[in-house]
DNA sequence: TGAAAACTGTACCGTGGGTACAGGAGGGGA
DNA sequence: TCCCCTCCTGTACCCACGGTACAGTTTTCA
């Protein structure tokens, strides 16, 4: 029991790497059992087939993802009262754990499978999408609730305004990958916190701002930082 | 000659079907072969191997697009004088561009390398590397001429703001494809265009604006966090 | 100590990437 | 007319990989 889901985490940890370098084609099962230092039967003991692993790579890997960004936003809450601040700083402190990684983003197993997308089940496929739209729920949210104190420069929607976190990360994540920058995903979520801060925060303080704006309070809460 | 690079084409047109829905691992020759019409052997005439399929293929691709882009920008060029508006018209005709796909956008072979990277030589790798170096010279050349006209609002570096483009389109992809939403990718681009457009371009139009800027320009600035 | 869990070992099958090579159709130039 | 070159087809074969089947063995833990 207890050792059977070690080696299945194991066997995850080695496949996750090995996906995320060469897509789920480019990689065999032997390799994994070759690196894991198990047997091939000892592999679809743990998963019946490569579909199999994928769903249990994809959900343990959305699962972890969530959980970053659960502990990311709700310390940011912590340290900060106000909705705009608060998320702000998420995304300080989002780039600041993704400049830390070592070797840069490993990678996106949700755009690995996107783009694999044909040769899984609708299962995962389903399981995929769910995992985008929680991203859109959750940055939706938390654009909700800054809209609550602030209101916006321009007119925008939020659920296209929280895909545009979703896009920045992933597009950045590919533009890391490839140009092998392993900065450019973190500047360019620090990119992403400048658009959110021009949106809400009126650019300049000074008293003529309130001569612009019907609500202030909203230009109080942004000075004190 | 002429049938040849014919027979080519197809199998590229094919390939490259296959390849943005399964990736290159989970794209076989024998499919293409059925699918072209042709024979094993005919195939591999053309292409020596796999490897030789993937640097044809992306070569081809990043042909294209820097031409799709060469044309909406330089077409967005003619119809304004000032390279903002010139800017903001590009992106708008390319955001319709990419809702007017019928299927919504198949995927961006650039993505597709950089998630499969391991597999392929160096060349290729370096290929990629260099298409998205080109958005960056691209995007950051149209920002620099803005740039001699307007001043951004917040500073921010020039090629992180052409980069930006790129993840936004990427992204966007990627969300588009993963969501079944074809028109995600579309809205995207014009969020980056609200971006961009917040950044050079004052908010409100008064005799104020002027006055506000030269005074107090920084304070709101990221002296936070 | 005994049953269930967690494997190992072996043998086998089909598919796919890739090689090798012989040969044929068709067009274009000498 | 002939020949050569391009553009293929056909056949045969090799190995790697995904996957199945199943018998046997070790480890764990109640």
């Amino acid at each position: 029991m207890r050792k059977g889901e070690e080696t299945r985490n194991r066997i995850l940890d080695v496949a996750e790497a090995a996906v995320l370098q060469k897509g789920f084609g480019g990689t065999s099962i032997e390799e994994l059992i070759v690196e894991t230092g198990i047997t091939k039967s000892g592999f679809f003991y743990h998963f019946k087939d490569k579909n199999e692993l994928a769903k249990a790579l994809l959900n343990r890997y959305i699962e972890n993802d969530e959980r970053i960004y659960d502990e990311i936003f709700s310390r940011a809450r912590d340290l900060m009262d106000d909705p705009l601040q608060s998320f702000l700083l998420g995304l300080k402190l989002l780039s600041e754990l993704l400049s830390d990684l070592p070797n840069g983003h490993p990678g996106c197993l949700v755009a690995t499978v996107c783009y694999y997308e044909r040769l899984f089940d609708r299962e995962i496929q389903e399981t995929n999408r769910n995992a985008v739209l929680a991203w859109r729920r959750r940055f939706g949210r938390m654009f909700r609730e800054i809209m609550e104190v602030y209101s916006p420069r321009e007119p925008v929607d939020v659920d296209q305004l929280a895909d545009m976190v979703s896009s920045v990360l992933e597009g950045g994540i590919v533009l890391s990958k490839t140009l092998k920058e392993p900065n450019t995903l973190a500047e360019q979520v620090l990119m992403m916190r400048t658009f959110v801060r021009m949106l809400f925060l009126p650019a300049i303080e000074s008293p003529l701002v309130a001569f612009r704006h019907d609500q202030t309070y909203g230009v109080a809460d942004g000075r004190h930082l």
